[in-house]
DNA sequence: AACGTTCTTAAGAACGTTTCCAAGCACCAT
DNA sequence: ATGGTGCTTGGAAACGTTCTTAAGAACGTT
């Protein structure tokens, strides 16, 4: 192999004996003859030349990278994210950068801004909290963004969103199935989308199947982390005693089970458990936790697929997609292991 | 806030009524009168102005990004890397792109390449699998890297990596002062960096201690996740009675207590359990999950200030760390929960 | 009053690539 | 022979930025 020292176009096409513009027509599939073809990729390997990014960059307007912006890298539910949206990009020829902001509006407004410097080609983004700001930010960027999860009705966006009214729904169905009765909530912080969703969701499901709705049997954590989750199921087993705890995601429910545990309460016995997202860390959990499939790798990969399309096509009609949900029962309800 | 449109300094000097190397003065901070600076900074706010990336990467040849590569991102112990590296960067003024790569040489290879292209000033590799290959494409690289991980003495080239092997002492001395004999292991593929390094610490631990050593107590498992880990310790169960098994990470460690709980044992009763990494998923395990901590945090830390030290100073002497290893106790082997 | 010094501003080159355009040439049809 | 057509190749502009160089203005010094 050839060293890897600086090397561009001119030096290649000096070495080859032929002009510039011949050396990016051969490198990059143009017609030549079989001689000129031949002279450049000789010279081309034996200077190792690689392309500089950021001139074609310039030039073509292209980057052909798509940045996926995750508010939290611990999350496993952004874990399946990163790795279906992979695959799609890469099969359409874009690299995948991901970028990790913090769940604050700030920050991800500064993301926004940065991809309008170019950095890449469209933006996937799950923010947590919206605020008008971002909506702001989004709108008038002159890249594509589509996002992934629930904007306002007015807002111009592509965005793929779960139903997890509906979700939480299908939780409380197969708890009220089983007998349970005071189903609590464990929630993350609800000025965040999903956080304020699953709320209502879960009022709405509790009215319907006709159970007493009580604030005792609602907490909210600090965030949608274990350590927060723990406080806050600790904070409910002080004030309530429920047969069943729903987490507003997967995280927040093998907190539950673990403070349970660490309480001598039996799962799923004495209280039945249920997380939302369905991520890799149910299947870990002991006792399995039965789950709300949200549905996170088909919002991904139907994002990712928006994305593309709406790069190819900047005035494609808005799409906004809803990918419905499913429950996987496992052995926190009574499930198989 | 103003219309995102496509602006560049011309059309800030045109609306200002001043020159191009002006505007680029005053919004890089150089000296100019306190009239022009007004002048310009008002035209770049009415026109939202943003700098484009990559034509001043061209002229400058930065690009204040640092690259990431992680091998999987569903590996617990990446995630703890990831959080530690975006932090660090971030303080240096540089913005962290993370990309997942296959675990095969060639996906790293290409990407050592793509790193040539000027995507970025450095990258932070932690490669599962070494081949000359690779190694050739990482020291003829144009732009620093710097590896996290062990390399061949020979290799000039920073890196930081754990101490598995006296990591895995630690975690034998610590079963067998329980009174543990028969230990076993449960390692990953073994024509990787850390599988090989795991598979000699524990030999040669098990032979310090006096211990026999015997196949049926090492099993390999296809990958070092979830869904291997759960194969390998079903067959090691089926060919040995250990009373300790040690994995070779957390994932296999976590797979390993659900087999045993899945085949009615009692952890740590029956069957002690050690994971390695001490990643967030051996807290979450119940039982709770003893692992020897390898410095991942650490490592990640003093090999992204390796490598922005390297980008500032490219003819640095060439650094190779070790970070020590430590034990975290936990229910898994009888401590705390 | 002439000259040197310092400060502010503008002009223009350069980074490496792609692509438009034109020139050269062979070939074919008239 | 002549003109047109198609193909291969080279020249040069352009993308948006930074930075060097120089020009001009203001000011102080001899």
């Amino acid at each position: 192999m050839a060293e890897t020292k600086k090397s561009n176009l001119q030096l290649v096409a000096a070495k080859a004996g032929v002009s510039v513009s011949s050396v990016s027509r051969v490198l990059n599939g143009g017609s030549a003859s079989e001689e000129l073809a031949r002279k450049v990729r000789e010279a081309a390997a034996e200077l190792g030349y690689v392309p500089h990014a950021s001139a074609r960059t310039m030039r073509t307007g292209r980057t052909d990278q798509i940045t996926l912006a995750v508010a939290d890298v611990g999350n496993p539910v952004y874990v399946q994210m990163m790795r279906t949206v992979t695959g799609i990009v890469a099969k359409a020829g874009y690299r995948l950068v991901v970028s990790s902001t913090g769940s604050d509006p700030q920050s991800q407004i500064d993301l926004v801004t940065s991809l309008n410097r170019g950095y890449a080609d469209g933006l996937l983004m799950s923010p947590l909290r919206i605020t008008e700001d971002l909506i702001e930010a989004m709108q008038s960027s002159r890249l594509p963004i589509v996002v992934i999860g629930t904007l306002p009705a007015d807002v111009a966006l592509d965005s793929v969103r779960a139903d997890s009214a509906t979700g939480i729904g299908l939780a409380v169905e197969h708890l009220v199935a089983q007998g349970r009765r005071r189903i609590a909530l464990v929630n993350g912080p609800v000025d965040t989308v999903p956080g304020s969703a699953r709320l209502a969701g879960y009022l709405s499901a509790i009215e319907r199947f006709g159970l007493q709705t009580s604030s005792e049997l609602q907490v909210t954590a600090a965030a949608f982390t274990y350590r927060a989750g723990r406080k806050a199921t600790a904070a409910l087993l002080g004030q309530a005693s429920p047969d069943a705890i729903i987490g507003a995601n997967d995280l927040l429910a093998v907190a539950a089970l673990k403070e349970l545990a660490a309480a001598g309460t039996r799962v799923p016995e004495d209280v039945a458990v249920v997380g939302m997202d369905d991520t890799d860390a149910a299947e870990l959990a002991t006792p399995s936790l039965t789950s709300v499939d949200l549905g996170s790798a088909k919002r991904a990969k139907a994002a990712a697929k928006l994305l593309i399309r709406r790069i190819a096509e900047p005035d494609a009609p808005v799409s906004r997609i809803v990918i419905p949900p499913a429950l996987s029962v496992r052995e926190s309800t009574g499930g198989p292991a």
